[in-house]
RNA sequence: GGGCGGGUGCCCGAGUGGACAAAGGGAUCUGACUGUAAAUCAGACGGCUUUCGCCUACGGUGGUUCGAAUCCGCCCCCGCCCA
């Protein structure tokens, strides 16, 4: 039997970072988080946890850590954490994401996804203590009186008061009836895994909201639901997501992180700070008054801030080398991390960044030469096609604006 | 089922027979400036091509026309209102 942390001391914990947009929910959570807590601990039988993730690309992001660190959290304390995938929800479509309220996946698809998702929630969550579900095992099995039934505990006001549904039909946008659903799905997750906690993103609780009434209505206990912070993108006002296209991969090289992180908005430093760093919340206040005060540059800040990250995911030593790659990029030079392309026979510029794919059409290769953003061993290139490459067995240095670099060394 | 309004490039959106690879804005990229940022200014922004030019593109398809994003037929899709 395992011995469980005193309550107090995991509240502590859990709480931290928790935020609902509403104090009376919070109020209520903690209670009953509270409640939960002590009869674990006096029955030893560790609380069952769970988050789901859609499955919509094979890439976790920085913002799906949020609540992967949350999770990971519940396990240090004892408890049994379900990483739930969306196999069956991601061939729905899912609606908090306009632009993808009408993409479906394939179940193939999905769980092709769901794999590498897995391996990489898996540099968070501890492996051993986790138990990976998919929700298709039960959501298509049900069959279409159990969705009626499911429907039946809900009214069409009560979605349309969601702020996401609510705004779309304002604004005459289409609001697909099975998007309704969703919500329905999420719920009927937290009944066949008999959660005791849902975590999500604070736009998701009302599907959160959604399993505790199903829960009800079949006479279970309801779920206790904790929401999170949303992560913003590095745009520094939309949510992360990768279909937004302003995402920062766990899983891209250090270099791409270190430099997505030291280019995001001044204004963002808190918010990443608080949400994906190892840092205390005393530590992030200090630095965050000295930034205030003027005796921290944001800038330098945000290379503290980028090399945190980094060695998060990758490891102190890359991230190291990531702000010293960072520096050397600043002075023009190529980072330790730059593609190599093999020459094999004389190509003028042209030609060679086509080949070597920085470019994705010889027409984008000349405007960039037109436009003097291209440079060649650190001299800026006149002529696109007067100007060529041979391998004489040297090492030569194509970089485009300040960031794209790419090494030539000649092929064997 | 009926009436009306729509479907345009990565996104939003103008364009209702030739001057349209298609106004404008956003996003993005390059240059200047700068804190490797933001803001600002300048330029670029379908593909091939040194230039001329050629090809592909305005929901789909078939027509009319010397010529269509623009007109006509059929089909698919969205919104609003009525039932």
């Amino acid at each position: 039997m395992t011995d469980f942390a005193p309550v107090e001391e995991q509240m502590n914990i859990l709480m931290r970072g928790v935020e609902f947009g509403d104090e009376q929910t919070r109020t209520n959570m903690e209670r009953e988080l509270r409640l939960r807590l002590e009869e674990s601990r006096g029955e030893g039988r560790p609380l069952r946890v769970y988050c789901g993730f859609d499955p919509t690309s094979s890439d976790l992001h920085l913002g799906h850590t949020v609540p992967l660190r949350k999770l990971r959290q519940f396990q240090e304390l004892g408890h049994t954490v379900v990483f739930l995938i969306g196999t069956f929800t991601g061939t729905i479509g899912d609606p908090s994401d306009k632009e993808s309220a009408r993409t479906q996946q394939s179940l193939e698809e999905a769980m092709e996804n769901a794999r590498s998702f897995t391996q990489q929630a898996n540099r968070v969550l501890d492996p051993e203590k986790t138990v990976v579900d998919y929700n298709h095992r039960w959501l298509s099995e049900l069959d279409f009186g159990g969705v009626i039934r499911l429907a039946s505990s809900f009214t069409v006001q009560q979605f349309l008061a969601r702020d996401n549904f609510s705004k779309r039909h304002a604004k005459g946008e289409p609001i697909w009836l099975h998007e309704f659903f969703y919500a329905l799905m999420q719920g009927y997750d937290a009944i066949m895994l008999e959660t005791d906690v849902q975590i999500g993103g604070t736009d998701q609780l009302f599907n959160l909201m959604a399993g505790r009434t199903l829960m009800n209505a079949r006479g279970m206990r309801p779920q206790v639901v904790l929401t999170f912070p949303i992560l913003v993108g590095t745009d520094g006002h939309r949510r992360m997501s990768k279909s937004s296209g302003n995402h920062i991969g766990i899983d891209e090289a250090p270099g791409v992180i270190f430099t997505k992180v030291v280019n995001l908005p001044d204004h963002t430093f808190r918010n990443f700070a608080e949400l994906v760093t190892r840092w205390g919340q005393e530590e992030i206040d200090q630095m965050l008054e000295q930034m205030e005060a003027g005796a921290l540059e944001p800038q330098a800040a945000k290379r503290v801030l980028a090399q945190e990250i980094v060695g998060i995911f990758h490891g102190e030593e890359k991230a190291v080398q990531a702000a010293v790659d960072a520096g050397r990029m600043h002075e023009g030079a190529a980072p330790s991390d730059a593609p190599q392309f093999e020459l094999s026979q004389e190509m003028n510029v042209l030609d060679l960044m086509s080949a070597a794919g920085m470019v994705r059409s010889k027409g984008e290769a000349r405007r960039l030469v037109q436009q003097g953003g291209v440079r060649l061993n650190g001299e800026t290139v006149g002529d696109g096609v007067q100007t060529s490459v041979s391998p004489n067995g040297g090492e030569s240095i194509i970089q485009v604006g300040r960031k794209r670099f790419l090494r030539v060394v000649s092929a064997e």
